[in-house]
DNA sequence: GCAAGGTC
C-alpha cells in the first residue's frame, strides 16, 4: 500500500479532515508536544488507490530567518551593513519537535500531502513543510490540497484533486520576510543606538526605540490624527432653523444647505425667508425602508466590535476569541471570509442556541420559519468561514471577557440569519422664501435582528403629520442659528483598525500586536475615551494634559460611543480607547517627516507598495530577487539620508522630549 | 536588545 503523509497548518484541521476521510481515525501522541497529534486511518485516495495515511499538521511557521550569528551582535556590526548581511533559516526551538515529527513520518512515506490554508502565508508554511520532509526523504513525491472549509463533501473533492504548491506565492511570502527582518533590525539598530541615550529612561531597562513595516504606520495614524485635533481651529458657521405645528405635533425643518460659513449671505437669505410669511410643501413620501442586517463576522469587525462595545483592548478580543476557539465554542477566529458557504448547515448550529434564557427564544423564532440566508458580504479567502458559535456554552463556565465575546458572536450570527428590521419613512419637502427645508420621520414597524442584536440602534422618530402637496404652511418658528466647526477627537481603536485595514497595514490576526507594540514602545498612550484615567495609561509623559483646553463639547452624538444598554453582558457602555502619542512618537514621525523623503516611512504607503508587488510575484510579473534588491535600494537610501541627517532626528527628539515645554 | 507572519 502507498504510504501518504499529509500535514495541515494547525491541529484542528488535522483533526477534522482526518475525520472526514478517515471515520474515526486513530490519534496518536507527539513526542515533546501536547497540541500536536498523528492520526493514522487507511484512505481510498482516486489518484494513488488504497493507502496507509499519517494526518498531522504544524502550527503555523515552523522556520524562521534571522542574521548569521556575526551579525546578531549589535556591536559587531554597522546597522546599515545589516542590507546585505548574511542570513540563515532556521527551525526554531519550540518548533523542533515539530519538525522532527515530520522528518520521522516523511522517512517511510512515499507521498507529502500538504493541507494548509489556501492563502499566501500557508503556501510558504507548505514550502517549509516539503524543504523539512525532503531532506528526511529526497524521494518523496509532494502534492497540494486545494480546500476552502471543512464541509466534508468539499474534503473529498480536495483529496481527490491534489494539485501542486504555488512557487511563486511561496516567493512572494520570501521577500516579505526578508525585507521584514533586514529593514526592520538595520533601522531599529540605527535609531535605539542614535536616540536612546536623548530619551529618560524611567528605570534600569534600556528601551528599544523599534522600527517596522506595519508599526510605524500604525503610529503614523495616530500622531497624524492628534496633531489635526491640535491644530484644529473653530470656524463659526449659521443656517436657518424652521418650526411648524401640525395637528399638535411641532416638526421641526432642517435647512437643505446645511450651513453656510458666510453670515451675511445666511441674514439675507434669511429675511428673504420672514418677508414671504409662508411656505409651501413640495413633496412628500412615505416610502417603506429597512435597516440591513449585519454581514457575518470576519476578525477585523470582531476587533472593531470588540473595542467599540465590549470594554476589551483588540488584542483581549483576540486572545479571548482563541480560547473560545481552543475550547471548542466558536469557529475560527482569524477569517477575512464574510459569506457562508452555501452548503453549510446553519440552523444545525441555531438550534443549539435555543436553551439560552437571553437569547435561546430568538433562536427558537428562527427555527420556526423566521430563519432567514445571511447576506453575503464582498471577501472571501478561501481557508475559513465567518466566525459563528459552535456549541453552546452556558454562561456560569466562561470567564468574564469569555462570556462578553461569546454573547457577541452568538448574537451577530443569529441577527446574521434574521431578517432586515423594517419601517416606514416619512419626508416632507418645504419651500420658505426661495430656500428649502425638509424634515424625516421614521416608523419602525418589525425590529428582527434588532432583537436580538443591541449593538445596532435604529428607533422610531416623533410622527410626522400628514401633509400635502401645495399645501401653505405658516411656520411657527423661523430662526437663524449660530454654530461652530467642533475638532475630531483622537484616534480611537476601532477607528485605527479600520484605518491599518483599509490601508493593508498588518493581518487580521496581527493589527492588535502592532497596536500593543507601539503601546509597549512607548509612542503612543491609551485612554479612555471621555474619561480620567485609562489602562497602559502611563507613558513617557508627553502629550498629556497638552491636548486639553479646547474643544472636548460637542462632539456630536453620531460617533458611535453611545452604546446599547441593559441588554445582558455583551452590551457595555462607554469605555471606548483613545490614542495619544507620546513625545517620542510625535518626535520620530516629525524627525522622519523632516528628513524629507518623498515617502516617510510613517506613512502607509510603502507597506501597501510592497503589497502590490508581492501581488505582482504571485502573478509571475516580477520575482523575488528583483523586488527585494529594489526594496533595498529605496530603503537604503532614506537610510543613508537619515544617518547623515541624523541630527533632523535628534532635533524633533530635542523639541518634544528633552525640552518639551518649549515649543 | 531588532520585524512580521503563522499558531497553542
Amino acid at each position: 500500500m502507498t504510504r501518504i503523509l499529509c500535514v495541515a497548518e494547525k491541529p484542528s484541521i488535522a483533526k477534522a479532515v482526518a475525520n472526514h476521510l478517515g471515520g474515526q481515525a486513530r490519534a496518536e501522541n507527539v513526542r515533546g508536544i501536547q497540541w500536536v497529534k498523528n492520526y493514522k486511518f487507511d484512505y481510498e485516495f482516486q489518484r494513488w488507490g488504497r493507502s496507509t495515511v499519517t494526518f498531522t499538521s504544524v502550527a503555523g511557521h515552523i522556520q524562521n530567518m534571522d542574521f548569521q550569528s556575526r551579525y546578531r551582535k549589535w556591536n559587531e556590526c554597522q546597522p546599515g551593513e545589516l542590507f546585505e548581511a548574511p542570513t540563515q533559516v532556521f527551525v526554531a526551538d519550540d518548533k523542533k519537535p515539530i519538525s522532527d515529527n515530520i522528518a520521522s513520518q516523511a522517512a517511510y512515506a512515499n507521498i507529502l500531502f500538504i493541507w494548509t490554508d489556501c492563502d499566501r502565508e500557508g503556501e510558504h508554511i507548505g514550502s517549509e513543510i516539503r524543504e523539512i520532509a525532503r531532506k528526511a526523504n529526497p524521494n518523496i513525491q509532494v502534492w497540494r490540497a486545494r480546500f476552502s472549509n471543512i464541509e466534508r463533501a468539499h474534503i473529498i473533492q480536495a483529496a481527490a484533486n491534489p494539485i501542486q504548491l504555488d512557487d511563486a506565492q511561496v516567493n512572494a511570502v520570501a521577500a516579505r520576510i526578508e525585507l521584514d527582518l533586514r529593514l526592520g533590525a538595520a533601522f531599529t539598530r540605527m535609531q535605539t543606538l542614535a536616540l536612546q541615550n536623548m530619551i529618560p529612561q524611567r528605570d534600569e531597562v534600556r528601551k528599544v526605540i523599534s522600527y517596522g513595516s506595519c508599526q510605524f504606520p500604525t503610529l503614523g495614524f495616530v500622531v497624524d490624527r492628534y496633531l489635526r485635533v491640535r491644530s484644529f481651529v473653530p470656524e463659526p458657521f449659521w443656517y436657518i432653523k424652521v418650526v411648524h405645528e401640525k395637528d399638535g405635533i411641532s416638526v421641526k425643518f432642517t435647512w437643505r444647505r446645511g450651513h453656510l460659513f458666510d453670515r451675511m449671505a445666511v441674514i439675507i437669505m434669511f429675511e428673504r425667508c420672514l418677508l414671504s410669511k409662508t411656505a409651501k410643501v413640495t413633496k412628500t413620501s412615505k416610502k417603506p425602508t429597512k435597516k440591513w442586517k449585519p454581514l457575518p463576522l470576519t476578525t477585523v469587525e470582531l476587533q472593531k466590535m470588540g473595542s467599540r462595545f465590549l470594554r476589551m483592548t483588540s488584542q483581549d478580543v483576540m486572545t479571548t476569541a482563541e480560547a473560545l476557539y481552543t475550547k471548542g465554542w466558536i469557529s475560527y477566529p482569524r477569517t477575512e471570509t464574510d459569506q457562508f458557504d452555501k452548503g453549510m448547515d446553519l440552523r444545525r448550529l441555531i438550534e443549539r442556541q435555543q436553551q439560552d434564557n437571553r437569547w435561546g427564544g430568538f433562536a427558537q423564532n428562527l427555527m420556526n420559519g423566521g430563519f432567514s440566508q445571511p447576506r453575503n458580504g464582498r471577501n472571501n479567502d478561501k481557508a475559513h468561514p465567518p466566525i459563528h458559535p459552535v456549541n453552546y456554552v452556558a454562561p456560569t463556565q466562561l470567564n468574564d471577557n469569555e462570556k462578553r465575546v461569546y454573547e457577541f458572536v452568538v448574537r451577530r450570527f443569529l441577527a446574521c440569519c434574521s431578517e432586515d428590521a423594517l419601517g416606514e419613512a416619512t419626508d416632507v419637502e418645504i419651500e420658505y422664501g426661495g430656500e428649502n427645508f425638509h424634515a424625516h420621520g421614521l416608523t419602525v414597524i418589525a425590529r428582527n435582528y434588532l432583537d436580538v442584536y443591541p449593538y445596532d440602534k435604529w428607533e422610531s422618530s416623533q410622527n410626522l403629520p400628514a401633509y400635502a402637496v401645495g399645501e401653505i404652511v405658516e411656520p411657527k418658528e423661523a430662526t437663524m442659528e449660530e454654530g461652530k466647526t467642533t475638532p475630531p477627537s483622537y484616534l480611537t481603536e476601532p477607528e485605527l483598525i479600520a484605518l491599518m485595514d483599509a490601508n493593508g497595514i498588518g493581518t487580521d490576526a496581527t493589527m492588535a500586536e502592532h497596536i500593543q507594540k507601539i503601546k509597549d514602545r512607548e509612542y503612543v498612550i491609551a485612554r479612555t475615551k471621555g474619561g480620567a484615567s485609562g489602562n497602559g495609561g502611563e507613558g513617557s509623559g508627553g502629550a498629556r494634559g497638552r491636548g486639553r483646553g479646547r474643544g472636548r463639547a460637542g462632539r456630536g452624538g453620531r460617533g458611535g460611543a453611545a452604546a446599547a444598554q441593559g441588554h445582558g453582558a455583551g452590551a457595555a457602555t462607554g469605555g471606548i480607547q483613545e490614542f495619544i502619542p507620546t513625545t517620542l512618537g510625535i518626535a520620530l514621525i516629525e524627525g522622519y517627516d523632516n528628513v524629507g523623503f518623498e515617502t516617510s516611512l510613517s506613512k502607509p504607503f510603502l507597506r501597501k507598495e510592497m503589497e502590490v508587488q508581492m501581488k505582482a510575484i504571485c502573478e509571475g510579473r516580477s520575482s523575488r530577487n528583483d523586488v527585494v534588491q529594489q526594496n533595498l535600494d529605496q530603503y537604503r537610501a532614506v537610510f543613508i539620508r537619515t544617518t547623515q541627517q541624523i541630527n533632523v532626528l535628534k532635533a524633533a527628539i530635542t523639541k518634544y522630549v528633552v525640552q518639551p515645554n518649549q515649543s
